[in-house]
DNA sequence: CGATAGCTTGAAGTTTTTCAAGTCTTGTGG
DNA sequence: CCACAAGACTTGAAAAACTTCAAGCTATCG
């Protein structure tokens, strides 16, 4: 393990040397608590770890719930044939590690794409303040209600074709800035979306082709974001009302 | 609605008439918390469904979390192109809503595949019991996690081929039993699995005609459970040890 | 018992993958 | 600091996996 961890105790978030980020609303609660004289002896460290270095392996028995801080790391599973399957991509702001807060075992890993520094919190301490605040309660309710979201989305969209899902995904990481780096590589994006990586490699050089977007290095920049959010939507026209299928069939709406 | 809120009060579980379940351990734990003269007014009615009514619809404000009795619900959610997407299959014992436990929409909906009967424990309940019992609040947690890898078994799942995902889902609804009535259509099948209702039938045919099962009308029989597990695991050898993509290797086994 | 939706099956068509062969990058050791 | 090796990316051609289209059959529900 040749990963840093940079310091141990309680400290002011934002304290770190790196841009301000969106601290996730656990961590703030948690930090709050440490301040408001909790009895509980919470050592929320922080860490810094490089590309490639595991922040957790499957079937780890996870102690800690982590909140990024800054950078980006993928969780994945390993499928009956031992390869690798992408389940998400995390940034600052998020937590991870969420699902040791049972006490099982977890069922995916997480994986630094770059540099990175978490926040790690000890899941014994939020489970200890977790009795007492009912606030913190609802926050980890909403964490694993935006989880299952997440993931549902997810699920929804892997129906759409190619070009969309591709749209979609350079849309989503990008945000709202006009550019953004790419921190996976085309491997780890088509094992994401479910493609093959030339695929992926194709569909670039086609929205480059078509001034959508500009590549240099792992450099997005982002030129016609209308064009893009269009072709992530398009599929075929939502003719008529909601189609609910096999025979079930949305009674909003009676005829004309 | 011509549901049927059949009764609405108190009563022991495995009262119903019909065959005895495996009760959610939510919904055990709420009606000992009822018989342990708990000060909350827990109202848990048992209502019936028939297909296609709504259990709950998106973008519902949910007052309640239910636990399925009998019967098989779907949970889906609508498109950008206004068609329905199915997340998931869900029957007794299985809890549903628990996205509305944090006080937000719920972002899918839920339909009676057949006749179901749920037990409806208020959410306000629930979040009243949580604040007394730490065994309530672990359960809910160990719920949520079970959603979360549902869910991420789903995802990892997506990649497979389509003979592999249909046995795959051929052996998850038929469970240890050697015959299934299947409650859904053949298009849900196929929404469900990312597929054409004709691709369905095909493989279907397939099986059927290499001796892997029998179909009459909604019952299949499994014949080779063997044969069908096998097909549902196939992709290609695991040829070496764990493949991590992007350059990240896993550092387990250094060579010999 | 007629109609509506579901199911089946064949043939053609498309999308995406596979295979192959280069080129480009990046990290490492000399 | 350069050279080399390993992996990442690109691009074309061929193939495979599914889907689409079409048409007939079958169940089910009023």
């Amino acid at each position: 393990m040749n990963e840093t961890t940079s310091t141990s105790q309680i400290r002011p978030i934002h304290t770190c040397g790196c841009d301000a980020y969106e601290p996730n609303p656990i961590e703030v609660l948690m930090h709050q608590m440490l301040h408001n004289g909790s009895e509980y002896p919470i050592q929320m460290a922080k860490r810094t770890f490089r590309r490639g270095q595991h922040l957790y392996r499957p079937g780890a028995n996870g102690k800690h719930v982590y909140s990024i801080n800054r950078g980006t790391f993928k969780t994945y599973r390993i499928g009956d044939d031992g390869r690798e399957r992408i389940l998400g991509f995390h940034s600052e702001g998020m937590l991870l590690g969420l699902d040791s807060l049972a006490g099982r075992q977890t069922h995916c890993g997480a994986i630094a794409l770059d540099t990175t520094v978490i926040c790690q919190i000890p899941i014994a301490a939020i489970m200890a303040a977790a009795d007492k605040s009912k606030q913190l309660r609802q926050r980890l309710f909403e964490q694993f209600d935006d989880e299952i979201d997440r993931l549902g989305t997810r699920l929804s969209l892997r129906t759409l074709p190619a070009p969309q899902r591709f749209a979609h995904f350079i849309l989503s990481i990008a945000g709202n800035s006009a550019t953004v780096t790419v921190p996976m590589t085309n491997k780890e994006i088509s094992n994401y979306l479910n493609l093959v990586p030339e695929t992926v490699s194709r569909l670039l050089a086609k929205f480059q082709q078509r001034g959508w977007l500009t590549i240099e290095g792992r450099e997005i920049q982002i030129l016609d974001r209308a064009a893009l959010l269009t072709q992530s939507a398009v599929a075929d026209a939502p003719r008529g009302h909601p189609k609910f299928i096999g025979s079930i069939v949305c009674e909003c709406s009676p005829g004309p």
